[in-house]
Parts: C-alpha cells; sequence; structure tokens
DNA sequence: TAAATAGTGTCTGTAAGACAGTATAAA
DNA sequence: TTTATACTGTCTTACAGACACTATTTA
C-alpha cells in the first residue's frame, strides 16, 4: 500500500485480506532482429537453479511505480545495454502467463513483450553486458525453438515469433527490423527470415509500394543497380501478404 | 509463498525483498453477445467508491492457486451467473493492464479476458445475480462507449471490441455468438452487429461457405424460405473479409 | 560486354463487388 | 398471387501469381 490512510481504510472495507494474495509481476523480453538473412532472438543463459544452464527470455520484476511497459523498457536496457530512448526500436505487449506453477520458486505472473530492434541485416545489435550477472547473446530463432528452454518460455517465444509473423502480413510493422530507410530488397528480406521462405520479388514489390513512402534517395552499392531508399508508414494492408510460399514451382 | 522449504530458501537467496513488490493480479472480463442485431456488453453498476455508481467490466481477483484463464471462467460465474462448463462460450486472454494508477485504492494489474456468449439473436442469455453485491446486466456496446466507465474500463472495453472486430475478419469467431447450429443469415447478423455495418448477402454468402460444414438440416421460419442450417469450422479465412462498408452505393 | 541487382510490363486465372434472377415457403 | 426470405448465376473489374524483360551500375 504505502498510500493515503483514506485510500487505506477504504481498501480494507472492500476486500478481504484473502482476496489479494501476493503475486509477482515480472516481464519477460522477447527480443528480435535480422542478420545475413536469419532471425534472431536476444537470450540470457540461466546462471542459477532453477533450469541452470538453459536459454531463457531476459526479463524481471516491475517495480512498485512502473507499468508492465514501463519495466519492459527498463529491463531492455539492463539485460541487454540497449536503450529504448536511443534506438530505432519497437515495444509492444504480447500476451500474459500465469499458469501457478511456471516459476517453481514462487507464484510469478509475467507480461511478455515483443521487442524488435533495427539492424541493416548485417551485424545484429550490440549486446553489451548490463549489471545483471548473465549478459544477453544472440541465437538464432528457428533453431533454438528445436531444444527446450527455461520456465514457458519456449512458448512465450513460439507466440511472439507467431505475432509477429501474423502481424507482418496485415502491417508494416517488419520495417521496424530494418533502419529508418531501406530498400526494397531488405524489406523483403525480412519477411523472409521471419516467415521462413522465399518471396518472388516483382510481386513483392507492387503489393507493398503502396504502403512506404519513397525518399528519393538511393543505396550506392558495390556492385548491381543502386535501390531506392523508403520509409514505412505505419498502416494496415488489405488485403494482406500470403505467407505461404510462392514463386517457381518445383 | 507456502511452498516446501527448499524452495523458499531459494528464493530468499535469489532476490531481494524489495525486487518483488506485492502487486495484487485481477482479471477483467470483456463479455459479449448479440441480441436484436445489437452487439450488448454484459457490465456491473459499481455500489462503492471509488467510481460509484459507474458502469464496470466484471472482475475479480486471481486465486493463489489458479491461472488468469481459470480465474476469468470462476469470475464469470460468480458475477452473472453464467458457466462456462454449460455453455457454448468462447474465452480468450485480450491484453494486460498495469498502469501504477489504474486503481487509486492499490497497485492492481489486470489480465483483460474477452468472452463470446452465445445467443440466437432474440434474447441474451440470462445473467443472473451471483455472490457479489453487484449483478451483471447488458448494454448495447456502442451506445455505451459514448460515456465514460469506472477506472480503465473503457479502454479494455474498446481494446476487446476492436479484438473482435479485427479477428471476424480473418476467422470464424464470430460463429462463437451463435448456437452450434445457425444459417447464413444469422451469421452476418453477427458481422452487422459487430462491425456496425451492411453486408451484401450474395457475397457474404459465398465468401464464408468454404469455412463452413453444411449439417444437412434446414430452419422451420414462420414466414420465407427456410434456411440452411452450418457448424463452423475453426479456420483461417485468407484473404480476410472486407470490414469497409459494401453494398449500393448511396 | 558480362555480371549482378533493381525495377517494370504483361499475361492469365481467380475472386470480389454488384446485382439480377430463381427457389421455397406462408398467408 | 403476393410477400418474405434464402439462395444462385453472371457480368465486370481488380489484382495476385508467374515470369519475362528492361534499367542501372561495377568490373
Amino acid at each position: 500500500m504505502s498510500r493515503g490512510s483514506d485510500a487505506e481504510r477504504e481498501f480494507l472495507e472492500a476486500y478481504e485480506p484473502r482476496d489479494y494474495p501476493s503475486i509477482a509481476v515480472t516481464v519477460d523480453l522477447v527480443v528480435l532482429a535480422v542478420a545475413q538473412g536469419v532471425l534472431h532472438a536476444a537470450l540470457v543463459r540461466r546462471g542459477g537453479h532453477p533450469f541452470k544452464g538453459m536459454l531463457a527470455l531476459p526479463g524481471g520484476f516491475v517495480a512498485p511505480r512502473e507499468s508492465a511497459g514501463d519495466a519492459a523498457a527498463r529491463e531492455l536496457a539492463e539485460e541487454t545495454g540497449l536503450d529504448l530512448g536511443g534506438l530505432p526500436a519497437h515495444i509492444e505487449q504480447l500476451a500474459s502467463y500465469s499458469d501457478p506453477d511456471r516459476d517453481p520458486r514462487m507464484r510469478v505472473v509475467s507480461v511478455a513483450h515483443l521487442v524488435l530492434l533495427a539492424s541493416d541485416g548485417g551485424a545484429l545489435p550490440g549486446l553489451s553486458a548490463g549489471t545483471d550477472a548473465a549478459s544477453a547473446a544472440w541465437h538464432p530463432v528457428h533453431a533454438v525453438l528445436e531444444s527446450p528452454m527455461a520456465f514457458d518460455h519456449a512458448t512465450i517465444l513460439r507466440d511472439g515469433l507467431e505475432r509477429l509473423a501474423g502481424k507482418m502480413e496485415y502491417t508494416t510493422v517488419a520495417a521496424h527490423l530494418l533502419p529508418a530507410e531501406f530498400t526494397m530488397t531488405q524489406l523483403r528480406s525480412v519477411y523472409e527470415a521471419v516467415w521462413d521462405t522465399q518471396l518472388p520479388a516483382g510481386n513483392f514489390t507492387r503489393k507493398m509500394l503502396p504502403h512506404l513512402a519513397a525518399t528519393g534517395r538511393k543505396t550506392q552499392p558495390a556492385v548491381g543497380a543502386p535501390a531506392a531508399l523508403f520509409t514505412a508508414e505505419q498502416r494496415h494492408i488489405h488485403p494482406p501478404l500470403s505467407r505461404r510460399r510462392t514463386g517457381p514451382a518445383g
């Protein structure tokens, strides 16, 4: 509590003590970025029991005076060295996980968040060790989902991946995995990395073009034709892109 | 805690007391049903402060040994007299709301759930007063959103409505607002009620037919031709329905 | 001019939107 | 036969999918 005595009295009148069990509230972060055409997740390796040595999502407790969204941004900075304030990043609430036995140590309800970090497709954003003992490192998502993870974090990661893959069908959210200005080919590469498929370039351009804004600038590639640079306009794509594989038959 | 002493010791070693503030976890329910072509929400009127006399979502605390989903089903029964066990109902997690000041009495994180109740379109499911003082009653959603609600419940209700409206574009979730067997016209009426629009019957049938299973049975209406009865196959509709108004120009 | 990548044009098939027409019942 | 509702057919247009072709750069 630690609020005014009026509120305190009102509270005590309204609820029986047994009604408000102490439940710890945490955030777990699904932090994603693309490099070399492969989707990666920032994961920590657990140093202590339970699930010692296994991979887990970064995360931590929600403080008394912050929202889950604020806690997510803070934990992202603490556990990965990344600061949402200075980065082109996208954060959104994913879902909450509340199975009573999801953490064997205590009752924990976790509000999972999805974080998309921009990268130019070559190198992943740098993760520096934070104040926490375990520091985060990048792992290829589709590979890491083959093995078990700590707690219910494999489920959360899968849900986060599915949220991203689904939302990319009908929004330009994928642009958050790229710098502010990007080429059509870069954007298509993000789609191919997340959907784990190939998309025909011509039709992708035709479908996506109305939802992007041309900057007028072009890239200066080492080889090949220069590509136009776009910025994303956050809007609905209707009808959505099709996720199923297309391209040459065979 | 109230767990084994091993777990307790491990817990005490792992966390500083200040790290796990006591935060109450609740569920808030967006309970929806359709009657007379209008979407209704089951709401309670607050009997005490704060927000005395205003409309609020039904809900309550998550118990120490239940998940948020279990709590949602239990609270639905307690506050509305409805029992998920004996009803064709659909429940899914919506989102969590964690602003530190969302409840002036104490720190409360709420995991909102969306509940869809079946009705034949004529009468709404009966709501009987439960053990709680305030009992729920049905209110037209689009009208009730004009006035303020208690806490952040207007936001939650709006989010729930938007979730339903969006999901109806690309799934057969709307069928959960109807009995197990329903006619194409009934299903179209649900779409029109939630989207607050008119849809052309012929094209709606053509688009929806592949996603429904014909039972072979027909209705016996007082007037007009008998209509075929369908059951829904839960599947993705791709490409999705268009929510924008169509039909005769003007 | 060859290689590599970016971008455009176009053909075809499918399906949405519009709406007229037919079918099946009760009064 | 009229009324009311359910359902089907069809015409037009839009656009996705497939894929060939052109454009722009470096070597």
